[in-house]
DNA sequence: CCGGATCCCAACCGATACTG
DNA sequence: CAGTATCGGTTGGGATCCGG
């Protein structure tokens, strides 16, 4: 039948499309950066090395799991170093490779960008807000 | 008793952080371009106005809802205009604001980051996986 | 042609408890 | 101190149907 074709082709725009974004790097690192957890940590670390614990105590709302699992992500990716210290009770630290630095210093522009337009942006958004009632009417 | 102290301090220490990333500028574009089609959306609206239908077309695996509920949220924080033609089909045009194109520039930065790094993090990501043994015993 | 409403599934994230 | 395993709540995204 012919309804099934515009799905099957929907279907198969969306298979080359999905190809196409795992092939892409900027998505990559869009899919990096958009980790809820990745932006407070590199900002955490950019001040030098900290500890695990350190770390859990510096961004306060995260948990250890989502700390183990966002430190040993940008590790994978050679965002990080982890460095373990084999004493009693063990100590880890964990540390920004220069290519983390690189990307640190990539967000940094960003928030920078967000600081000086952020009120434009709210500005709009309270404009928006009015013009299309929010719902009183 | 003693041990729901730990647990309120940290609840309020939660609160306080919400209360301060809720304010915080960066992390509000953070939001914004963590969402899966924006990048995209901005990227196929950066040579010039597009309408519903040739977005659609264009960023090819998006579905109608997404498409509307992402240029929603990108025209109420005036990132992009809707120019509506009530011609006998309706016709939309979207398009950038200064402001989008603002937006747009700083993702090229990143992009253009990602682009020129993508190699190191895979390179580091082979070696990670290499090191770590990914299951195989 | 544009887009809103609804249902549903999958992924993510947080809290807790436990190990080395 | 550093990390792991599991469970449950919450959210986001896709498919589909319906209205302007």
């Amino acid at each position: 039948m012919a309804t099934t074709t515009a799905a099957r082709r929907r279907d198969e725009e969306r298979a080359a499309y999905d190809a196409f974004l795992a092939a892409c790097p900027s998505r990559r690192v869009m899919d990096r950066i958009s980790d809820k957890w990745v932006g407070l940590l590199l900002a955490a670390l950019a001040d030098g090395p900290r500890r695990y614990s350190e770390l859990g105590r510096k961004v306060a709302g995260v948990s250890p799991k989502m700390l183990t699992q966002t430190l040993r992500g940008l590790e994978r990716d050679g965002l990080v170093e982890r460095e373990v210290t084999a004493a009693v009770p063990v100590r880890v630290d964990y540390r920004l490779t220069p290519l983390g630095e690189g990307l640190h210093a990539t967000l940094l522009h960003v928030k920078n960008w967000a600081e000086g337009h952020v009120e434009e942006v709210l500005a709009a958004r309270d404009r928006y807000d009015g013009e299309h009632d929010t719902q009183s009417g």
